[in-house]
DNA sequence: AGAGCAATAT
DNA sequence: TATATTGCTC
Protein backbone atom coordinates (compact mmCIF):
# COMPACT_ATOMS: atom_id res chain seq x y z
CA UNK A 1 0.00 0.00 0.00
CA UNK A 2 2.28 2.61 1.25
CA UNK A 3 4.98 1.09 -0.87
CA UNK A 4 3.22 1.09 -3.77
CA UNK A 5 2.50 5.01 -2.86
CA UNK A 6 5.74 5.89 -2.34
CA UNK A 7 7.14 3.95 -5.72
CA UNK A 8 4.07 6.44 -7.84
CA UNK A 9 5.47 9.61 -6.00
CA UNK A 10 9.43 8.77 -6.69
CA UNK A 11 8.21 8.89 -10.09
CA UNK A 12 6.50 11.43 -9.79
CA UNK A 13 9.29 13.43 -7.65
CA UNK A 14 11.83 12.57 -10.90
CA UNK A 15 8.53 13.66 -13.09
CA UNK A 16 8.75 17.13 -11.84
CA UNK A 17 12.54 17.32 -11.30
CA UNK A 18 12.30 16.92 -15.21
CA UNK A 19 9.74 20.32 -15.05
CA UNK A 20 11.55 23.44 -15.63
CA UNK A 21 11.87 25.55 -12.65
CA UNK A 22 9.48 28.62 -11.80
CA UNK A 23 12.51 30.76 -13.00
CA UNK A 24 11.78 29.68 -16.36
CA UNK A 25 8.64 29.80 -16.72
CA UNK A 26 6.72 33.05 -17.32
CA UNK A 27 4.53 34.70 -14.84
CA UNK A 28 1.64 33.60 -14.13
CA UNK A 29 0.23 36.85 -15.17
CA UNK A 30 1.91 37.35 -18.38
CA UNK A 31 -0.38 36.50 -21.31
CA UNK A 32 1.41 33.42 -23.76
CA UNK A 33 -0.68 35.06 -26.46
CA UNK A 34 -0.85 39.06 -26.97
CA UNK A 35 -3.89 40.73 -26.51
CA UNK A 36 -3.45 42.07 -30.26
CA UNK A 37 -2.49 38.61 -31.94
CA UNK A 38 -5.42 37.11 -29.57
CA UNK A 39 -7.55 39.79 -30.71
CA UNK A 40 -6.39 39.33 -34.60
CA UNK A 41 -7.18 35.48 -35.07
CA UNK A 42 -10.16 35.54 -32.56
CA UNK A 43 -8.54 34.03 -29.59
CA UNK A 44 -10.80 34.37 -26.89
CA UNK A 45 -8.88 35.58 -24.17
CA UNK A 46 -7.21 33.43 -21.74
CA UNK A 47 -8.73 33.38 -18.31
CA UNK A 48 -6.43 34.49 -15.64
CA UNK A 49 -5.20 31.90 -13.75
CA UNK A 50 -4.11 31.68 -10.20
CA UNK A 51 -1.87 29.50 -8.37
CA UNK A 52 -4.92 27.45 -7.30
CA UNK A 53 -5.52 26.66 -10.60
CA UNK A 54 -2.28 25.66 -11.26
CA UNK A 55 -2.72 23.21 -8.35
CA UNK A 56 -5.88 21.97 -9.48
CA UNK A 57 -4.83 21.24 -12.05
CA UNK A 58 -1.19 19.09 -10.49
CA UNK A 59 -3.11 17.57 -8.87
CA UNK A 60 -6.06 16.24 -11.17
CA UNK A 61 -2.96 14.95 -13.05
CA UNK A 62 -1.73 13.69 -9.88
CA UNK A 63 -4.48 11.89 -9.64
CA UNK A 64 -5.02 10.35 -13.28
CA UNK A 65 -1.95 9.04 -12.37
CA UNK A 66 -2.72 7.13 -9.48
CA UNK A 67 -6.00 6.50 -10.26
CA UNK A 68 -9.72 8.16 -9.00
CA UNK A 69 -9.95 9.33 -5.58
CA UNK A 70 -12.30 9.38 -3.46
CA UNK A 71 -12.19 13.00 -3.25
CA UNK A 72 -12.12 13.51 -6.98
CA UNK A 73 -15.45 13.96 -8.25
CA UNK A 74 -16.15 11.29 -10.17
CA UNK A 75 -19.32 10.47 -12.12
CA UNK A 76 -21.37 8.30 -13.30
CA UNK A 77 -23.21 6.82 -16.40
CA UNK A 78 -25.81 10.02 -16.30
CA UNK A 79 -24.50 11.35 -13.13
CA UNK A 80 -25.38 14.86 -12.73
CA UNK A 81 -26.76 16.19 -16.08
CA UNK A 82 -23.48 15.53 -17.54
CA UNK A 83 -21.99 17.91 -19.74
CA UNK A 84 -18.42 18.68 -18.46
CA UNK A 85 -16.16 16.15 -18.15
CA UNK A 86 -14.30 18.33 -15.90
CA UNK A 87 -15.62 18.17 -12.17
CA UNK A 88 -14.78 21.04 -9.76
CA UNK A 89 -12.33 19.95 -6.88
CA UNK A 90 -12.20 21.27 -3.47
CA UNK A 91 -9.37 23.71 -2.34
CA UNK A 92 -8.32 21.32 0.35
CA UNK A 93 -5.46 18.83 0.26
CA UNK A 94 -2.36 18.32 -0.23
CA UNK A 95 -1.79 16.38 2.56
CA UNK A 96 -3.30 12.90 0.25
CA UNK A 97 -1.20 10.53 1.19
CA UNK A 98 -1.57 9.27 4.43
CA UNK A 99 -3.78 10.13 7.84
CA UNK A 100 -1.72 8.57 10.08
CA UNK A 101 1.37 8.32 8.21
CA UNK A 102 2.61 4.28 6.92
CA UNK A 103 4.89 4.30 9.05
CA UNK A 104 3.59 5.41 12.53
CA UNK A 105 1.29 2.77 13.10
CA UNK A 106 0.31 4.95 15.93
CA UNK A 107 -3.63 5.24 16.75
CA UNK A 108 -4.65 8.17 13.90
CA UNK A 109 -8.01 7.84 13.41
CA UNK A 110 -9.73 7.75 10.79
CA UNK A 111 -12.47 10.26 10.50
CA UNK A 112 -15.46 8.15 9.86
CA UNK A 113 -16.95 7.19 6.78
CA UNK A 114 -19.44 9.02 5.02
CA UNK A 115 -21.82 7.18 2.90
CA UNK A 116 -22.46 8.97 -0.17
CA UNK A 117 -24.86 8.03 -2.85
CA UNK A 118 -22.26 6.98 -5.03
CA UNK A 119 -20.43 5.03 -2.58
CA UNK A 120 -23.77 3.04 -1.72
CA UNK A 121 -24.58 2.85 -5.15
CA UNK A 122 -20.85 1.01 -5.19
CA UNK A 123 -22.18 -0.99 -2.07
CA UNK A 124 -25.23 -1.78 -3.73
CA UNK A 125 -23.86 -2.93 -7.28
CA UNK A 126 -21.12 -5.13 -5.80
CA UNK A 127 -23.60 -6.57 -3.10
CA UNK A 128 -26.02 -7.50 -6.22
CA UNK A 129 -23.07 -9.31 -8.10
CA UNK A 130 -22.66 -11.57 -5.89
CA UNK A 131 -24.76 -13.76 -4.69
CA UNK A 132 -25.70 -13.70 -1.81
CA UNK A 133 -24.33 -15.69 -0.26
CA UNK A 134 -21.12 -14.02 -1.15
CA UNK A 135 -21.77 -11.19 -0.34
CA UNK A 136 -19.45 -10.58 3.14
CA UNK A 137 -17.53 -7.61 3.61
CA UNK A 138 -14.89 -8.41 3.36
CA UNK A 139 -15.54 -9.51 -0.26
CA UNK A 140 -17.44 -6.48 -1.14
CA UNK A 141 -15.00 -4.55 0.60
CA UNK A 142 -12.13 -5.62 -1.80
CA UNK A 143 -14.91 -5.84 -5.27
CA UNK A 144 -16.02 -2.21 -4.19
CA UNK A 145 -12.27 -1.34 -4.53
CA UNK A 146 -12.47 1.72 -2.59
CA UNK A 147 -9.15 3.04 -1.17
CA UNK A 148 -8.95 3.07 2.78
CA UNK A 149 -12.02 1.10 3.09
CA UNK A 150 -12.48 -0.77 5.62
CA UNK A 151 -13.95 -4.63 5.97
CA UNK A 152 -15.56 -3.00 9.56
CA UNK A 153 -16.97 -0.25 7.62
CA UNK A 154 -18.78 -2.10 5.38
CA UNK A 155 -19.61 -4.60 8.10
CA UNK A 156 -21.53 -1.89 9.49
CA UNK A 157 -22.73 -0.55 6.74
CA UNK A 158 -23.93 -3.81 5.67
CA UNK A 159 -25.76 -4.95 8.74
CA UNK A 160 -27.91 -1.46 8.26
CA UNK A 161 -28.70 -2.26 4.57
CA UNK A 162 -29.56 -5.81 5.53
CA UNK A 163 -32.44 -4.57 7.86
CA UNK A 164 -33.23 -2.14 5.70
CA UNK A 165 -33.98 -4.30 2.66
CA UNK A 166 -35.43 -6.64 5.06
CA UNK A 167 -37.90 -3.86 6.31
CA UNK A 168 -38.25 -3.24 2.68
CA UNK A 169 -39.39 -6.37 1.55
CA UNK A 170 -41.93 -7.33 4.96
CA UNK A 171 -43.51 -4.68 4.10
CA UNK A 172 -44.45 -5.05 0.90
CA UNK A 173 -45.97 -1.95 0.26
CA UNK A 174 -45.20 1.15 2.03
CA UNK A 175 -42.11 3.51 1.05
CA UNK A 176 -38.90 3.89 2.75
CA UNK A 177 -39.43 5.81 6.06
CA UNK A 178 -37.93 9.41 5.80
CA UNK A 179 -34.43 8.81 7.43
CA UNK A 180 -33.94 5.82 4.35
CA UNK A 181 -32.65 8.69 1.96
CA UNK A 182 -29.74 6.53 1.17
CA UNK A 183 -30.75 3.52 1.02
CA UNK A 184 -34.03 4.79 -0.82
CA UNK A 185 -31.79 6.04 -3.30
CA UNK A 186 -31.32 2.36 -4.73
CA UNK A 187 -33.73 0.05 -6.09
CA UNK A 188 -34.50 -3.11 -4.07
CA UNK A 189 -31.70 -5.70 -5.36
CA UNK A 190 -33.63 -9.06 -5.91
CA UNK A 191 -31.51 -11.72 -4.20
CA UNK A 192 -33.06 -14.42 -5.90
CA UNK A 193 -29.38 -15.46 -7.12
CA UNK A 194 -27.86 -18.60 -5.68
CA UNK A 195 -24.86 -17.37 -7.22
CA UNK A 196 -22.71 -20.06 -6.10
CA UNK A 197 -18.86 -18.85 -7.51
CA UNK A 198 -20.51 -16.63 -9.90
CA UNK A 199 -21.41 -13.14 -10.59
CA UNK A 200 -24.87 -12.34 -9.56
CA UNK A 201 -26.86 -9.88 -11.58
CA UNK A 202 -28.69 -7.43 -11.43
CA UNK A 203 -32.69 -8.64 -12.61
CA UNK A 204 -35.31 -6.38 -13.44
CA UNK A 205 -37.68 -7.46 -10.90
CA UNK A 206 -36.91 -4.42 -8.72
CA UNK A 207 -39.90 -3.25 -6.88
CA UNK A 208 -38.88 -0.05 -7.31
CA UNK A 209 -40.44 2.58 -5.24
CA UNK A 210 -37.91 5.10 -4.66
CA UNK A 211 -37.52 8.64 -5.19
CA UNK A 212 -34.02 9.45 -6.03
CA UNK A 213 -32.18 13.17 -5.20
CA UNK A 214 -30.49 14.42 -3.38
CA UNK A 215 -26.59 14.69 -2.99
CA UNK A 216 -24.76 15.81 0.25
CA UNK A 217 -22.02 14.31 0.09
CA UNK A 218 -18.66 14.66 2.08
CA UNK A 219 -15.73 12.33 2.67
CA UNK A 220 -12.88 10.70 5.06
CA UNK A 221 -10.46 8.73 5.56
CA UNK A 222 -6.47 7.70 4.39
CA UNK A 223 -5.58 5.47 1.40
CA UNK A 224 -4.43 2.10 1.40
CA UNK A 225 -3.61 0.72 -1.59
CA UNK A 226 -2.00 -3.36 -2.69
CA UNK A 227 -2.72 -5.88 -5.24
CA UNK A 228 -4.70 -8.42 -4.87
CA UNK A 229 -6.71 -10.30 -7.48
CA UNK A 230 -10.24 -11.60 -7.91
CA UNK A 231 -11.65 -12.68 -10.93
CA UNK A 232 -15.41 -12.63 -11.70
CA UNK A 233 -16.25 -14.89 -14.71
CA UNK A 234 -19.46 -13.31 -15.63
CA UNK A 235 -20.76 -13.40 -19.16
CA UNK A 236 -22.37 -10.36 -19.45
CA UNK A 237 -20.14 -7.43 -19.56
CA UNK A 238 -22.33 -4.78 -17.51
CA UNK A 239 -20.76 -1.76 -18.44
CA UNK A 240 -19.94 -0.94 -15.03
CA UNK A 241 -18.44 2.25 -16.44
CA UNK A 242 -18.68 3.50 -12.94
CA UNK A 243 -16.65 5.79 -11.20
CA UNK A 244 -18.19 7.78 -8.14
CA UNK A 245 -16.59 8.51 -4.84
CA UNK A 246 -16.70 11.73 -4.20
CA UNK A 247 -16.15 12.50 -0.65
CA UNK A 248 -14.73 15.68 0.30
CA UNK A 249 -13.03 16.25 3.80
CA UNK A 250 -14.95 16.09 6.73
CA UNK A 251 -12.12 16.51 9.35
CA UNK A 252 -9.16 18.20 8.85
CA UNK A 253 -6.69 15.80 9.15
CA UNK A 254 -7.68 12.65 6.42
CA UNK A 255 -6.53 12.49 3.02
CA UNK A 256 -7.99 11.27 -0.31
CA UNK A 257 -9.51 7.61 -0.43
CA UNK A 258 -9.46 5.84 -3.65
CA UNK A 259 -10.50 2.73 -5.59
CA UNK A 260 -9.61 2.17 -8.97
CA UNK A 261 -11.11 -0.29 -11.71
CA UNK A 262 -14.13 0.33 -12.87
CA UNK A 263 -15.22 -3.38 -14.21
CA UNK A 264 -15.84 -6.05 -11.43
CA UNK A 265 -14.98 -8.61 -13.42
CA UNK A 266 -11.02 -7.53 -13.70
CA UNK A 267 -9.17 -8.02 -11.25
CA UNK A 268 -9.02 -5.81 -8.56
CA UNK A 269 -6.74 -4.20 -6.26
CA UNK A 270 -8.01 -4.59 -3.05
CA UNK A 271 -7.35 -2.89 0.00
CA UNK A 272 -6.08 -4.31 3.42
CA UNK A 273 -3.77 -6.97 4.07
C1' DA B 1 -10.08 -15.37 11.00
C1' DG B 2 -14.12 -13.57 10.10
C1' DA B 3 -19.29 -13.36 9.69
C1' DG B 4 -23.46 -11.76 11.84
C1' DC B 5 -26.03 -9.41 15.07
C1' DA B 6 -27.76 -6.40 18.92
C1' DA B 7 -26.40 -3.17 21.98
C1' DT B 8 -23.96 0.68 22.75
C1' DA B 9 -20.81 4.51 22.00
C1' DT B 10 -19.36 8.72 19.65
C1' DT C 1 -28.74 10.99 12.77
C1' DA C 2 -25.11 8.15 10.83
C1' DT C 3 -21.38 5.50 11.55
C1' DA C 4 -18.12 3.02 14.71
C1' DT C 5 -17.17 -0.16 18.16
C1' DT C 6 -17.92 -3.79 21.22
C1' DG C 7 -19.18 -8.20 22.84
C1' DC C 8 -20.75 -12.19 21.86
C1' DT C 9 -21.97 -16.66 19.22
C1' DC C 10 -21.24 -19.45 15.42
Amino acid sequence: MCEEASRIDDGIADWEAGLPSAADLPPLSQSLIPPELASAFKISPEPIRTMLDVNRASHTTFSSLRGPTVDDQVMEDSECGGSDPKKSRRAEDEGIENFGGCEQGKAVKRPRLVWTPQLHKRFVDVVAHLGLKNAVPKTIMQLMNVEGLTRENVASHLQKYRLYVKRMQGLSDEGPSPSDHLFASTPLPSFNESSSGNGGNNSHNNSNKNSNHHVGMQMMMGNVNSEGGFHHHHHHHHHYQQQYGNMMEQQRDWSGNKFNTNNYSRHVTQNNK
